[in-house]
DNA sequence: TGTTTAATGCAACTTAGTTGCAAATATAAT
DNA sequence: ATTATATTTGCAACTAAGTTGCATTAAACA
Protein backbone atom coordinates (compact mmCIF):
# COMPACT_ATOMS: atom_id res chain seq x y z
CA UNK A 1 0.00 0.00 0.00
CA UNK A 2 2.14 2.84 -1.43
CA UNK A 3 0.17 5.95 -2.89
CA UNK A 4 -3.68 6.48 -2.08
CA UNK A 5 -4.60 9.80 -3.26
CA UNK A 6 -3.10 12.02 -6.37
CA UNK A 7 -2.00 15.13 -3.96
CA UNK A 8 -0.66 18.19 -5.30
CA UNK A 9 2.73 17.33 -3.35
CA UNK A 10 2.62 13.67 -4.97
CA UNK A 11 2.41 15.08 -8.59
CA UNK A 12 5.62 17.60 -7.67
CA UNK A 13 7.55 15.39 -6.33
CA UNK A 14 6.77 12.66 -9.15
CA UNK A 15 7.13 15.31 -12.05
CA UNK A 16 10.61 16.45 -10.19
CA UNK A 17 11.79 12.74 -10.46
CA UNK A 18 10.61 12.27 -14.24
CA UNK A 19 12.42 15.31 -15.32
CA UNK A 20 15.91 14.34 -14.37
CA UNK A 21 18.11 11.67 -14.58
CA UNK A 22 20.09 12.05 -11.30
CA UNK A 23 19.18 10.66 -8.21
CA UNK A 24 18.12 13.32 -5.41
CA UNK A 25 19.01 13.52 -1.70
CA UNK A 26 16.43 13.94 0.78
CA UNK A 27 18.19 16.83 2.01
CA UNK A 28 18.09 18.07 -1.41
CA UNK A 29 14.36 17.70 -1.84
CA UNK A 30 13.37 19.26 1.52
CA UNK A 31 15.60 21.93 1.10
CA UNK A 32 14.08 22.59 -2.89
CA UNK A 33 11.11 22.33 -1.67
CA UNK A 34 10.90 23.98 1.79
CA UNK A 35 8.09 26.52 0.30
CA UNK A 36 6.25 23.78 -1.44
CA UNK A 37 6.10 21.34 1.62
CA UNK A 38 6.69 20.36 4.50
CA UNK A 39 9.87 18.55 5.46
CA UNK A 40 7.60 15.29 7.18
CA UNK A 41 5.43 15.43 3.82
CA UNK A 42 8.74 14.95 1.78
CA UNK A 43 10.07 11.76 4.06
CA UNK A 44 6.90 10.61 4.17
CA UNK A 45 5.71 10.88 0.12
CA UNK A 46 9.01 9.65 -0.48
CA UNK A 47 8.67 6.30 1.71
CA UNK A 48 5.28 5.75 -0.42
CA UNK A 49 6.40 6.29 -3.54
CA UNK A 50 9.38 3.50 -2.95
CA UNK A 51 6.84 1.07 -1.15
CA UNK A 52 5.00 1.38 -4.34
CA UNK A 53 8.01 0.88 -6.65
CA UNK A 54 7.79 4.09 -8.38
CA UNK A 55 11.26 5.13 -6.89
CA UNK A 56 14.54 3.65 -5.24
CA UNK A 57 16.50 4.64 -2.11
CA UNK A 58 19.65 4.09 -1.42
CA UNK A 59 22.46 5.36 0.82
CA UNK A 60 25.41 7.68 -0.14
CA UNK A 61 28.97 8.18 0.85
CA UNK A 62 28.37 9.79 4.28
CA UNK A 63 25.22 7.55 4.87
CA UNK A 64 22.72 9.93 3.59
CA UNK A 65 19.60 8.78 1.84
CA UNK A 66 19.40 9.01 -1.65
CA UNK A 67 16.16 8.88 -4.38
CA UNK A 68 15.99 8.05 -7.91
CA UNK A 69 13.91 6.84 -10.48
CA UNK A 70 15.62 4.28 -13.07
CA UNK A 71 14.16 2.44 -16.21
CA UNK A 72 14.31 -0.32 -13.49
CA UNK A 73 11.96 0.98 -11.65
CA UNK A 74 8.59 -0.89 -12.39
CA UNK A 75 5.24 -0.96 -10.25
CA UNK A 76 5.02 -3.12 -7.57
CA UNK A 77 8.61 -4.59 -7.98
CA UNK A 78 12.20 -3.59 -7.28
CA UNK A 79 14.82 -6.28 -7.70
CA UNK A 80 17.46 -4.22 -9.57
CA UNK A 81 21.29 -4.76 -8.43
CA UNK A 82 22.40 -1.74 -10.55
CA UNK A 83 25.43 0.14 -8.73
CA UNK A 84 25.29 3.72 -7.76
CA UNK A 85 27.53 6.26 -8.72
CA UNK A 86 29.01 9.23 -6.38
CA UNK A 87 31.14 11.96 -8.10
CA UNK A 88 33.70 13.08 -4.99
CA UNK A 89 34.31 16.15 -6.58
CA UNK A 90 31.00 17.68 -7.57
CA UNK A 91 28.84 15.18 -5.96
CA UNK A 92 26.48 14.37 -8.53
CA UNK A 93 24.75 11.14 -7.57
CA UNK A 94 23.48 8.23 -10.40
CA UNK A 95 22.32 5.39 -11.16
CA UNK A 96 24.85 3.33 -13.68
CA UNK A 97 23.29 1.00 -15.89
CA UNK A 98 26.02 -1.81 -15.27
CA UNK A 99 25.48 -5.14 -14.35
CA UNK A 100 27.57 -5.90 -11.42
CA UNK A 101 27.78 -10.10 -11.19
CA UNK A 102 27.75 -11.11 -7.07
CA UNK A 103 29.29 -14.48 -6.81
CA UNK A 104 27.30 -16.72 -4.50
CA UNK A 105 28.67 -16.65 -0.39
CA UNK A 106 28.61 -19.94 0.90
CA UNK A 107 26.85 -20.03 4.11
CA UNK A 108 24.85 -17.18 3.98
CA UNK A 109 21.47 -16.53 2.12
CA UNK A 110 22.18 -12.78 0.07
CA UNK A 111 18.48 -10.89 -0.04
CA UNK A 112 20.03 -7.80 -1.41
CA UNK A 113 23.10 -6.04 -2.98
CA UNK A 114 24.22 -2.65 -2.29
CA UNK A 115 26.85 -1.38 -4.72
CA UNK A 116 28.25 2.61 -4.31
CA UNK A 117 31.09 3.49 -6.75
CA UNK A 118 32.98 6.56 -5.62
CA UNK A 119 34.83 8.59 -8.11
CA UNK A 120 34.96 11.37 -10.86
CA UNK A 121 31.91 11.73 -13.34
CA UNK A 122 32.63 12.90 -16.93
CA UNK A 123 32.75 16.34 -16.38
CA UNK A 124 35.14 15.91 -13.60
CA UNK A 125 37.38 14.01 -15.18
CA UNK A 126 39.32 16.35 -17.24
CA UNK B 1 49.09 11.19 10.92
CA UNK B 2 47.05 8.40 13.11
CA UNK B 3 47.89 7.60 16.45
CA UNK B 4 51.11 9.18 18.31
CA UNK B 5 50.42 8.06 21.73
CA UNK B 6 49.59 4.94 23.11
CA UNK B 7 47.44 5.78 25.86
CA UNK B 8 45.25 3.51 27.89
CA UNK B 9 41.66 4.59 25.63
CA UNK B 10 43.17 3.39 22.24
CA UNK B 11 44.92 0.48 24.44
CA UNK B 12 41.00 -0.71 24.77
CA UNK B 13 39.87 0.09 21.40
CA UNK B 14 42.62 -2.13 20.04
CA UNK B 15 42.13 -4.88 22.56
CA UNK B 16 37.94 -5.01 20.93
CA UNK B 17 38.93 -5.55 17.17
CA UNK B 18 41.47 -8.10 17.94
CA UNK B 19 39.89 -10.30 20.08
CA UNK B 20 36.68 -10.01 17.73
CA UNK B 21 36.30 -11.01 13.83
CA UNK B 22 32.82 -9.17 13.70
CA UNK B 23 32.43 -5.57 12.23
CA UNK B 24 30.93 -2.79 15.19
CA UNK B 25 28.98 -0.17 14.97
CA UNK B 26 30.27 3.08 16.43
CA UNK B 27 27.13 3.17 18.28
CA UNK B 28 27.87 0.17 19.90
CA UNK B 29 31.00 0.80 20.74
CA UNK B 30 29.90 4.82 22.38
CA UNK B 31 27.37 2.39 24.23
CA UNK B 32 29.88 -0.12 25.32
CA UNK B 33 32.51 2.07 26.10
CA UNK B 34 30.83 4.63 27.91
CA UNK B 35 32.12 3.97 31.88
CA UNK B 36 35.87 3.76 30.54
CA UNK B 37 35.94 6.87 27.62
CA UNK B 38 33.95 9.50 26.65
CA UNK B 39 31.61 9.09 23.40
CA UNK B 40 33.90 12.15 21.49
CA UNK B 41 37.00 10.31 22.45
CA UNK B 42 35.38 7.38 20.69
CA UNK B 43 34.99 8.66 17.34
CA UNK B 44 38.58 10.47 17.72
CA UNK B 45 40.25 7.32 18.17
CA UNK B 46 38.41 5.79 15.71
CA UNK B 47 39.09 8.25 12.96
CA UNK B 48 42.90 8.28 13.76
CA UNK B 49 43.12 4.50 13.58
CA UNK B 50 41.55 4.57 10.39
CA UNK B 51 43.64 7.33 9.43
CA UNK B 52 46.88 4.72 10.55
CA UNK B 53 45.38 1.72 8.82
CA UNK B 54 44.95 -0.62 11.70
CA UNK B 55 40.77 -0.34 10.81
CA UNK B 56 39.05 0.37 8.14
CA UNK B 57 35.11 1.65 8.06
CA UNK B 58 31.86 1.48 6.20
CA UNK B 59 28.55 2.07 6.12
CA UNK B 60 25.30 -0.12 7.08
CA UNK B 61 22.03 -0.63 6.05
CA UNK B 62 20.80 2.92 7.83
CA UNK B 63 23.49 4.60 7.09
CA UNK B 64 25.15 3.99 10.67
CA UNK B 65 29.26 4.29 10.90
CA UNK B 66 30.80 0.91 10.92
CA UNK B 67 34.37 -0.26 12.04
CA UNK B 68 36.53 -4.02 11.09
CA UNK B 69 39.49 -5.44 11.58
CA UNK B 70 40.20 -7.38 8.85
CA UNK B 71 43.21 -9.56 7.39
CA UNK B 72 43.25 -6.77 4.92
CA UNK B 73 43.93 -4.03 7.09
CA UNK B 74 47.82 -3.35 6.60
CA UNK B 75 49.35 -0.29 8.43
CA UNK B 76 49.20 3.16 6.48
CA UNK B 77 47.53 1.17 3.43
CA UNK B 78 43.68 0.51 2.82
CA UNK B 79 42.83 -1.05 -0.69
CA UNK B 80 40.75 -3.64 0.06
CA UNK B 81 37.68 -4.54 -1.93
CA UNK B 82 36.25 -7.03 -0.30
CA UNK B 83 32.17 -6.79 0.61
CA UNK B 84 30.22 -6.61 3.61
CA UNK B 85 27.67 -8.65 5.03
CA UNK B 86 24.54 -7.38 7.33
CA UNK B 87 22.76 -10.30 8.74
CA UNK B 88 19.11 -8.34 8.90
CA UNK B 89 17.79 -10.61 11.31
CA UNK B 90 20.16 -10.81 14.24
CA UNK B 91 22.36 -7.67 13.08
CA UNK B 92 25.99 -8.93 12.85
CA UNK B 93 27.79 -7.48 10.10
CA UNK B 94 30.83 -8.58 8.93
CA UNK B 95 33.79 -8.56 5.88
CA UNK B 96 33.35 -11.42 4.16
CA UNK B 97 36.55 -12.34 2.18
CA UNK B 98 35.39 -12.45 -1.26
CA UNK B 99 36.48 -10.30 -4.47
CA UNK B 100 33.97 -8.77 -6.18
CA UNK B 101 35.15 -8.42 -9.46
CA UNK B 102 33.63 -4.52 -10.68
CA UNK B 103 33.66 -4.33 -14.70
CA UNK B 104 35.33 -1.12 -15.83
CA UNK B 105 33.08 2.12 -16.34
CA UNK B 106 33.37 3.74 -18.74
CA UNK B 107 33.41 7.33 -18.37
CA UNK B 108 34.41 7.67 -15.45
CA UNK B 109 37.03 7.13 -12.65
CA UNK B 110 35.99 4.72 -9.90
CA UNK B 111 38.31 5.40 -6.56
CA UNK B 112 36.88 3.32 -4.29
CA UNK B 113 34.24 0.65 -4.39
CA UNK B 114 31.94 -0.59 -1.39
CA UNK B 115 29.58 -3.06 -1.60
CA UNK B 116 26.85 -4.00 1.00
CA UNK B 117 25.05 -7.67 1.19
CA UNK B 118 22.10 -8.47 3.32
CA UNK B 119 20.47 -11.18 4.24
CA UNK B 120 20.68 -13.66 6.62
CA UNK B 121 23.82 -15.27 8.42
CA UNK B 122 24.79 -18.75 8.67
CA UNK B 123 22.56 -18.92 12.21
CA UNK B 124 19.31 -17.29 11.19
CA UNK B 125 18.71 -19.21 8.28
CA UNK B 126 17.97 -22.25 9.68
C1' DT C 1 -22.93 17.14 -1.12
C1' DG C 2 -21.56 14.88 2.62
C1' DT C 3 -18.74 11.19 4.70
C1' DT C 4 -14.77 8.58 5.16
C1' DT C 5 -10.04 7.96 5.23
C1' DA C 6 -5.58 9.28 3.50
C1' DA C 7 -2.45 12.96 3.61
C1' DT C 8 -0.41 17.14 5.50
C1' DG C 9 1.54 20.72 8.80
C1' DC C 10 3.52 21.68 12.84
C1' DA C 11 6.15 21.34 16.79
C1' DA C 12 8.65 18.70 19.50
C1' DC C 13 11.63 14.99 19.75
C1' DT C 14 15.47 11.35 18.95
C1' DT C 15 19.84 10.05 17.56
C1' DA C 16 24.39 10.18 15.10
C1' DG C 17 28.01 12.74 14.73
C1' DT C 18 30.83 17.34 15.43
C1' DT C 19 33.25 21.39 17.62
C1' DG C 20 35.82 24.43 20.81
C1' DC C 21 38.29 24.76 24.65
C1' DA C 22 40.27 23.81 29.02
C1' DA C 23 42.39 20.06 31.64
C1' DA C 24 45.03 15.86 31.66
C1' DT C 25 48.68 12.79 30.20
C1' DA C 26 52.06 10.33 27.20
C1' DT C 27 56.49 11.02 25.34
C1' DA C 28 60.82 13.27 24.49
C1' DA C 29 64.34 16.33 26.25
C1' DT C 30 67.10 17.89 30.02
C1' DA D 1 63.63 11.99 37.91
C1' DT D 2 61.83 16.38 36.41
C1' DT D 3 60.33 19.42 33.14
C1' DA D 4 58.63 20.87 28.72
C1' DT D 5 55.64 20.22 24.80
C1' DA D 6 52.46 18.40 22.01
C1' DT D 7 48.83 14.98 21.85
C1' DT D 8 44.79 13.33 23.75
C1' DT D 9 40.72 13.49 26.51
C1' DG D 10 36.32 15.15 28.82
C1' DC D 11 32.69 17.98 28.77
C1' DA D 12 29.04 20.57 27.25
C1' DA D 13 26.91 22.50 23.75
C1' DC D 14 25.79 22.13 19.14
C1' DT D 15 24.31 20.55 14.21
C1' DA D 16 21.79 17.89 11.14
C1' DA D 17 19.05 13.82 9.60
C1' DG D 18 15.24 11.63 10.38
C1' DT D 19 10.89 10.41 13.35
C1' DT D 20 6.45 10.81 16.01
C1' DG D 21 1.89 12.27 17.68
C1' DC D 22 -1.89 14.75 16.88
C1' DA D 23 -4.99 18.06 15.15
C1' DT D 24 -6.34 19.83 10.61
C1' DT D 25 -6.99 19.55 5.64
C1' DA D 26 -8.31 17.58 1.45
C1' DA D 27 -8.84 13.55 -1.92
C1' DA D 28 -12.06 10.12 -3.35
C1' DC D 29 -16.17 7.73 -3.33
C1' DA D 30 -20.97 6.85 -2.22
Amino acid sequence: MGIKRRTKSVTTMLSIFESGEEALSVVNLVERLKNQMNKTTVYRILERLEKEGAIHSFSGTNGLKWYAKCSQCTAHHHNDIHPHFECKDCGKVECLEVNIPIPSIEDRNIQSVDVLLTGQCTNCMI
